[in-house]
Formats: structure tokens, sequence, C-alpha cells
DNA sequence: CAATCCGGTGCATCTAATGCACCACTTGGA
DNA sequence: TCCAAGTGGTGCATTAGATGCACCGGATTG
């Protein structure tokens, strides 16, 4: 039980830190004892998993096979744990999300909450990652679910749940721009605005669609947080942009958005997913479903 | 490495045995020890996985998760040593089937020696097993692949290759159906006739079709052995039933073998298959493909 | 009610993992 | 050029943990 996953957490620890002195350090043993336990390892298994350099190991491709098993094999037992204490009557479990920013200040919030609300015994963690990150967070099980807007690859990215999301420009109420009936690409473009990265998906769309009419996204100022998109536009006459599920319209913080006409940018997609024939423990698969339920009422309304 | 799997085996042992002592001495190891590694187990595990009786133990179901996640996990690291095995370049392995007879006198044996012939590296285990056992036998991870006439429960078992077999009467050269030009099942029926028993596929499809013209299979022999209903017809002047696939055309028996009119029976399927969602190992993966490839051929042919 | 089989436990024993000191080697900079 | 500071690997004494043995309490069975 202990032994062996233990051995795996040194050998992962030997992986990052790219020493076996160092590994040992950080593991509270002796070079020694880690050198032996990774020998003893590789005897075992059949093959070398470290090649050795001058100044010090680095995983050769049989490690990255065996690395990624063993995490495998970790996130399957998490899951067999979760699915032995939901039969015995207890709702434990632990749910890994990596999501987009836009999530953050609403959605996502109100979504643990209820399932806390639910099931308490439930823990959660949240790990903020733009959507290649995303996706690299499913495949070495850092993570159990992803949810991101407008992922890249999507290879061994699975698709639980999606739904439209057009981009939006923000502005304060009494921006010149409040009062359009339709709101056009080139309208926003013509004054100061302010865009996220060009990592994010929002950015994507709209350097395509600025392209498609012979303009360019050239923003007064570029961030990679949408928080600060937010707060600016009330303090510059500008226009931000950002997906409908990150902006509230209820709160009364003389903010306005309004979706870019369809007609100069189709509507992204937000999707929730897990990686590619993994099975999900108990816990996990039911947020998944909370989730999808209520981005579907979301779409509806 | 061998600890944590080691252990394994002995939960294995004692699931199997029924009882702690049974297990004990199975394994050559004393009851104590093996009392002590079960309950430590169950202890870092964090909860029984064997409900304790008077006259010994049995698995509850937290246990058969983890039995069939221990499964999984040790199918997985098979896989994950036959591709380091496969890019240091010694094409070695380990190959499991789960086959019907049919396959045994020829088709199997042929590929088995065709593959062994570029890959001497890899072995073979070779388990006869009628259509439902050969399903369990992948879902428990004591078979790789599986090669069944008609499966009967498509769940957890995932497709391959397929090829139609229409089923086939067989009679000695001398036989008054050895004639005729289109060969009715009614005209079968109406001779003495051996037939496999119900668990085949092939007497799944007799029985269906008999129902459908009135008729009932009526075999004066019925039996487990294809091996049997070969053989047999040159004994009696009976008519056998068998796929193609398991009979000869060249071998000058004095035995021939026509398909069934199929204005009487549609012809069944062959089916090669794996457990659904698993990724299997280099050996077993390239194995199937030529399976795949000579099942092709076959049914062009 | 005695015999038998079961799982569980205290204690002595023994195997195997660990820590310490040290080696051989490479590298980078004084 | 040479030395200091890294690296992975190894022999040896120590220690921690797994094992074997004997035994207990309890339940079933004849």
């Amino acid at each position: 039980m202990m032994q062996h996953l233990d051995t795996f957490r040194l050998i992962e620890a030997i992986a990052r830190a790219g020493s076996i002195r160092k590994a040992a350090e950080d593991s509270n043993i002796t070079a020694s004892a880690l050198n032996r336990r990774l020998a003893r390892f590789e005897r075992e298994f059949g093959s070398q998993i470290f090649e050795r350099l001058p100044r010090g190991v680095r995983l050769n491709p049989a490690g990255e096979l065996v690395l990624q098993h063993y995490r495998a094999q970790r996130s399957d037992l998490a899951r067999v744990k979760s699915q032995v204490a939901d039969l015995s009557g207890v709702r434990r479990g632990h749910v890994t999300i990596a999501c987009s920013q836009a999530l953050l200040p609403f959605f996502l919030p109100q979504q643990i909450a209820a399932y806390r609300n639910a099931h308490p015994g439930v823990t959660f963690a949240v790990n903020v990652r733009d959507r290649e990150q995303a996706e690299a967070e499913l495949v070495s099980f850092r993570s159990d679910l992803a949810l991101v807007f407008e992922p890249r690859v999507l290879v061994d990215f699975e698709v639980l749940h999606a739904i439209p999301q057009p981009v939006c420009a923000l502005f304060t109420r009494d921006h010149p721009l409040a009062d359009r009936a339709e709101l056009r690409l080139r309208d926003c473009l013509d004054h100061p605005h302010i865009a996220p990265a060009h990592k994010y998906g929002v950015r994507g769309l709209l350097d395509m669609a600025a392209k498609r009419v012979g303009r360019t996204v050239t923003p007064v100022v570029e961030t990679e947080s949408f928080e600060l998109i937010r707060y600016y536009v009330m303090h510059e006459r500008a226009v931000g942009f950002q997906i409908p599920i990150g902006l509230s319209a209820e709160q009364d913080t003389g903010m306005v958005f309004r979706p870019i006409s369809d007609r100069d940018m189709p509507p992204g997609n937000l999707l929730l997913g897990q990686m590619r024939g993994r099975v999900l423990s108990v816990a996990t698969s039911r947020f998944a479903d909370q989730v999808s339920l209520a981005l579907a009422q979301m779409s509806d309304a």
C-alpha cells in the first residue's frame, strides 16, 4: 500500500529536482537511501528510468511512461476510495478543477458552495489556468475537471458539456457606445480598449474577427488579469472584453456589458471537460453533473 | 514495486480461498503474517475489504472495487513494461487470448505462429472459453483479447474487427445432401444431426432459425466439443453444424461443408474484441492488428 | 459437549531498509 | 592548472518492520 506509492512519490521528487541528492533533501531522507530505492525499483522494473548525467539525472522515455502510469494509478485509487466512501453512506471526496479566470467571480464559487451545502464532506481545489495549461493538467492527473473557454487542442480532452458564450464589450454606463442598439466590433476598436493576452480565448476570437474586417486589436492595456480588465474600464473611458459568465448583470457598478454583434464574431464555447477515457470519482462525477445542469439552465435563460 | 503488488496477490488468494488460513497455506506463508498484511492494508486503505464470517472471510463491495482496481493496475503495468521493452528495440511481451473452440484447429495456430515468426520474444496464452466466459475474462483482465462468435452482451466489449460467418452444415462426401445446389435448413433437420450446446452461438442461430420455420433442433448428439462434431459425422451418417473458420477446405478427409442458405439463416458474426477503453500492450495491439488483417483478407476471399 | 476450524494477538527472531562515511568522477571557476 | 563543489554509487553498522510460533476467544458441527 504505502510502500509502493511512496517509492513513486520519491521518483516524482527526483524527476522534479533533477538530482537524487536534492530530491533526498526535499523528502527528508538520505541520498543513499533514495539512491537505493531508485536502484531497486529500476532493477525490479527491468530497465533504467533515469539517464545519468554528469550534473544529475533526467527521466528517459521509459521513465515518462512509468510516471504517467503511476499518476493514473494514484488517481484511480482515489476514485476507488471515493466510491468506497460513497457506498458506506459517507459522501466524502475531493474535487480538483482547472478553470479559467472568468469563472472565479460568480459561477464557480456559487457552484462549489451549492455542492458543499449538499455534501459538506467534499473538499475542493481550484487551479486557475489558461486553456493550454488546463489541458496539460488533465493529462497529468493534477486536475480532475477543466472549465475553459475555447480550448486549443482537444486531444485527450473529453467534453462533458458545452455552452456558447459571445464575447462581450464592457464599459461604463456613460460611455458613447452605451446607447447603440447593436454593438459592432469596429466601434469597439475605434475606442481605447483593454484586452486579455494572446493565450486567452477571448483574445483569439477578437484577433480573428478583427483580421476578417481588416483591422487589428491594439489595446491600450494588455493584461493576463480579467479582474484588471473589469476594473480598468471604470478608471479610463475604455472598452473591455470578456465573456458574460464572468460578468454580473445585477450588480450596480455603473458598468454595462453587451455582446458584440454575431455578424462580426461568432460566439465561442465554454467547455466543461475531463481527461478522455478516465473514470472520475463519485464526488467529481456528481459535481460535473451539477455544473452541466447549471450551464444548461444558463444557456436556456 | 514488489511489495505492493505482492500484497495484492495475497488479497486475491484470500478472496479465492475464502479463508485467510487456506490462502496462507497456498501462498506458503503463515496465517499470522497474512492476517497482518490484510489488517495493515485495510487500515491504510481506510476500510475493511472483507467481511468476517464465522467460517472464514468474504469480499465485501469495497473489496470488489479494490480487486478490480488492482487488476487494472497490474494490467496497465504490463502494458508499460511492454512499451518500454518495445522502445529499447527488443520486441517482447505476452498476449492472452480468450477464444472460441472454432479457432483452435486452423486459424489461431496459424496466426500465432506467423506472429512468433516475426517476433520470437512474444509469448502467448490461449484460454478456450464460450462467449459469455470470454467477456468475463476481458473485464477481469484475465485475457487481453477475445475472439468469439456471436457474443451475447456487448457491454464493456469493444469490437476491434468483425467478419460474417454463415453457419455451415458438414457431412461426408457420400451424404444425400452432398448433391444439393442450395442447402436448406429443413433438409438438415430432416437428417440425424449433431449440434453444439445452447451456450454456443451456432446453436443459438440454429434454434432461432428453426423456430422461424416452425421446427426444432433435435440433435441425436449434443455436445460442448466442436472437435467431436467434426469427427462424429464420419462415424454416423449425420449432419454437423459449424462455422467455416474452424473447417478446412483443403484437407482430404472425405468430409464436405456447405453454408446453410441465407434464406433460412442470416450469417452470424465472428468478433475480435478487447475490454472497452483499455490500452493494450504493444505486443497485444500488434497481434490484434495482424488478426484483423487476416480476418479482412479471409472475408474478401 | 468435545472437536475443529476460524480470525486475531503477544513475543522472539530475522530480513531488509536506512544512515553514515567514503569513493570515483565531472564541472566550473579561481 | 588545480581545487572546490557538485554529482551518483557503495561497504558497513544500525534499526525498524515483517515474519513465524504459540496461543487465545469464539462459532459451528457432529
